[in-house]
DNA sequence: GCGGTGACTGAGC
DNA sequence: CGCTCAGCCACCG
């Protein structure tokens, strides 16, 4: 049941990726695909949060790895099957001093032009090339 | 092992 | 502006 090697390594650059983004930022599935050098993976990102393993004692975990500050290109907290999910979401951006509104459709939003994080190259790899 | 599903996205109408 | 559509591919039944 082992997934294959090349997914795994996938997660694992997933994992890498989201942790480097700064506390009280965001940014987007479609920048850490880019960032993982597959900028069409972004479903797959999703997948890779979605199943971020709870036990403390897994390497990459949903306490080392900031989920939350990853949103959707329309700068919104993406919906899920769970709808508590988006509300919990919020709040542990919002624990971090970032400001998530309320759009009329109930949609919850983040302004990127405040709190975005886009860069073009991780800072870990920087300088190493 | 196959097929539906989905924490996505940019393009095209 | 909003809706569909096609890629995407690991997960789960």
């Amino acid at each position: 049941m082992r997934r294959s090697e090349e997914a795994q390594a996938f997660f694992h650059a997933v994992y890498l990726a989201v942790q480097e983004i700064p506390h009280g930022k965001v940014t987007t599935y479609g920048h850490i695909a880019h960032l993982v050098g597959t900028p069409q993976r972004a479903r797959q990102v999703g997948m890779c949060l979605k199943h971020l393993p709870l036990d403390p004692e897994a390497r990459f975990n949903s306490d080392n790895v900031p989920w939350q500050r990853v949103i959707n290109s329309r700068g919104t907290i993406s919906p899920r099957s769970v709808p508590e999910g988006t509300q919990v979401q919020a709040t542990a951006l919002r624990a971090e001093g970032v400001e998530v509104r309320r759009l009329a459709l109930g949609e919850l939003a983040v302004d990127f032009e405040v709190y975005g994080w886009f860069p073009e190259v991780l800072p870990s790899e920087a300088g190493q090339q």
